[in-house]
RNA sequence: GCGCCCGUAGCUCAAUUGGAUAGAGCGUCGGCCUCCGGAGCCGAAGGCUACAGGUUCGAGUCCUGUCGGGCGCACCA
């Protein structure tokens, strides 16, 4: 944990200028970290940025601020460098004393509650890769939120409404023709989620048959919106299709250690007359209004202003072309008066930040993986025992970039109404969508098509397969961690003959989770993936299994060292004052204990960064260079077998300190460290 | 047509709010188990950061334009 110190160094370098150059205001400047440690431990450039006002040459602001800075606690020299980067270096045995021994306070926290809603699937089929790096960002952004102190909720947003779930109904009822009774029965003898991802799939051949099979999915979806208290098959039918999946996902998601607080079903939205609040708000701002002309005669529309594409970060657009084309308008409720997803999103977001004046009714769903909670609406009578859900000060939807547009409308609605603060706080974490390689693809029994492509099949020109629930083209996550877990413990069997079966199945999927959730994390946001499964199903070099490994080495020696010499961590740990310091002293070298502590050492830079920038392949290629050096250290640096007893000793203090902190790092990917592998 | 994203080693990707010599993995080639676990370590080869201008002490990063690829712009979500 470095940022106190970094906090420390700033302050007393801000007073430094002020005392020197007499500056009122002295400029932003950062803390960063040299490339070497030769080079030092902390690294400032602020003399680049004073040059100009000051009329000198960096160095020599550089050397001037050198001589001005008093002795700062902590540091033991400073040293300008010939290109005018300030550069410090740690007094190492102070740093680390009370950092191995975790005494060090943490930051102050933030304290806004935030809401971060992740995962919501359509609850009509299983669960695939897509929504796999959409489950991986959101918890991740959870976790890495908690371990900075701001209080998290965890939302699953549950559409058992749309045309999704509509369309299941109708694969059942219309073209399988089963009853309720059967479903049920489906339900409980077959993977169901499984079934009904083939089920889904043939739905939408049969709507192209004929254009009045389309007429069937318009039926369903209308009772599902206006089922009110009446209890029709349909209705039915949708509840014990929704519930099952629902849990089907969570089940998946439990095997990646992805867990939530609150499931929010559409239904009570509308139950609960959320929308209809919502309607009268939006009615009486003018946000909305009814169309009575042109094609979308008899909707609610509302009109997308020009200024949308400023929420979506785009400056410098031009203003609205008079004349040039029709405004165009978004359909917020339909002409048959069914409301639209987006209309409902928007009650739903107006809930989370406490604008609605409305709240949901609440029913304990069940208890997930370490006792936690699991917490769902209702429409129905509301437990008391509820813990109080919304009223966020920040929110953020975990939403792939293709519904961007989508979400700019719903920071317009949100200005529109006047709520500026909240249209801005209200946070669209985009990302890029998971696609197929085209080997795997094929390897799913998808054949490229040659020439023209006609619906449904797969373009030999694209350089990747998109994945289509609708056409069932997909890898399901409960294929792929399975696939990965018999790899996994087929390896850990072989490696570890003693082990039991359990054993090598339980190491097994533990590895299997840090394989995939290492590999939707380490690209960034914005890049697409092509999903290979040859290359997902690697366990060497940087992936998640290589990072456990690192850590298991780590837990080995403490084993070995209790083992051979009854020497615990907290022995180790417990004696460093009376150690001789030579082991730290390195002249910066690279793979030296130092090295590995002090890297180790700035998880809590690492994780406000990654904040900043809700970029989490930083904190991935944090962990596996962590890792990468813990491992150079390892094979470079004796530690049981170091006959000096101080150096011996200060080795495992490091070794300690590391298999924390990479610990932490891997906790906040929602990886475990197996105790062997 | 308009908007957004992407273009960095053979391939897949990193590169801290613009900062020190553009780094990893895979692949290729060559080494390393009598010694804490080889899911590992060490080394080599591999780059006009798509292109052209501009801003800056400093540009892979910011601005403008061009080219290439992707995704959006439904009474789907």
């Amino acid at each position: 944990m470095i940022l106190s110190v970094q906090r420390l160094v700033h302050r007393a370098l801000a007073d430094a200028i002020r005392r020197q150059y007499g500056l009122a205001d002295v400029p932003h400047f950062s803390i960063e970290v040299p490339p070497t440690r030769a080079l030092g431990d902390l690294a400032v450039p602020v003399a680049f940025q004073l040059a100009r006002t000051l009329r000198k040459a960096p160095r020599a602001i550089a050397q001037e601020l050198a001589q001005a800075l008093g002795p700062i606690p902590g540091v033991t020299r400073v040293e300008p460098a010939p290109n005018g980067y300030l550069n410090l270096y740690l007094d190492r045995r102070a740093y680390l004393l009370p950092r191995v021994r975790q005494q060090v306070a943490a930051e102050a926290a933030a304290t806004e509650k935030t809401i971060v809603e992740h995962t919501a699937i359509n609850p009509n089929k299983a669960a695939h890769i897509g929504h796999l790096r959409n489950a991986a960002l959101g918890d991740t952004l959870g976790r890495v939120l908690r371990f900075r102190g701001t209080p998290v909720e965890i939302q699953n947003y549950i559409d058992d409404l749309g045309v999704q779930v509509a369309d299941i109904i109708v694969g059942f009822h219309d073209i399988e023709h089963r009853s309720l009774d059967e479903v049920r029965h489906i339900a409980g003898t077959t993977r169901f989620d499984y079934y009904c991802w083939d089920l889904y799939s043939r739905v939408t051949g049969w709507y192209d048959e004929s254009p009045n099979h389309q007429a069937a999915r318009a039926r369903v979806l209308h009772e599902l919106e206006h089922a009110g208290a009446g209890n029709s098959d349909t209705v039915a039918l949708g509840n014990v299709i929704v519930d099952r999946i629902v849990r089907a996902h969570l089940a998946t998601m439990a095997r990646l250690n992805i867990a939530y607080d609150l499931l929010t079903y559409e239904g009570d939205i509308v139950r609960l007359k959320f929308w209809a609040h919502a309607f009268e708000t939006l009615k009486a701002q003018g946000a909305i209004y009814l169309q009575t002309e042109g094609k979308l005669a008899g909707c609610w529309v509302m009109k997308i202003e020009e200024a949308a594409a400023d929420a979506i970060g785009a400056d410098g657009a031009e203003p609205a072309r008079p004349g040039e084309d029709e405004a165009r308008e978004k359909v917020i409720v339909r002409s048959n008066g069914v409301v639209t997803y987006i209309g409902k999103d928007l009650a739903n977001q107006f809930w989370k930040l406490g604008l609605l004046g409305h709240d949901f009714h609440y029913k304990r769903f069940g208890t997930q993986a370490g006792g936690r909670a699991l917490w769902s609406t209702t429409s129905g009578t509301t437990d008391p025992n509820a813990p109080a859900f919304g009223r966020a000060a920040w929110i953020y939807n975990v939403i792939d970039s293709r519904q961007m547009y989508l979400q700019a409308l719903l920071s317009q609605a949100l200005r529109a109404l006047g709520h500026a603060q909240e249209a801005e706080r209200s946070i669209h974490f985009s990302y890029e969508m998971v696609a197929l390689s085209h080997a795997t693809a094929r390897e799913l029994g998808y054949e490229p098509h040659e020439g023209p492509a006609g619906p449904g099949d797969v373009d030999a020109k694209k350089p990747f397969v998109e994945v289509s629930g609708r056409k069932g083209l997909g890898v399901k996550i409960d294929d792929l961690l399975d696939l990965l877990t018999n790899k996994a413990a087929a390896e850990v069997a072989k490696r570890n003959p003693e082990f039991s079966q359990d054993e090598c199945r339980r190491v097994g999927s533990q590895i299997a989770v840090a394989a995939i959730r290492y590999f939707m994390l380490k690209y960034s946001r914005g890049k697409l993936i092509v999903f290979d499964i040859e290359e997902a199903l690697s366990f060497e070099g940087e992936t998640g299994p290589y990072l456990q490994y690192a850590a298991v080495r780590a837990n080995n020696i403490f084993h070995k060292l209790q083992e051979r010499e009854h020497l615990s961590e907290a022995d180790v740990l417990g004696g460093l004052e009376a150690l001789s310091t030579e082991e730290l002293d390195d002249d910066g070298e690279a793979h030296t204990l130092w090295a590995v502590a002090f890297e180790a050492s700035r998880l809590d830079e690492v994780v406000e960064q990654v904040v900043r920038s809700l970029e989490f392949s930083g904190l991935a290629k944090y962990a596996f260079g962590l890792a990468q050096l813990f491992s150079a250290f390892y094979h470079r640096y004796p530690i049981l077998n170091e006959e000096q007893a101080d150096r011996k000793r200060w080795r495992a203090a490091g070794v300690a300190y590391f298999r924390m902190q990479l610990t932490r790092a891997l906790d906040l990917m929602g990886i475990e460290v197996p105790s062997r592998m």
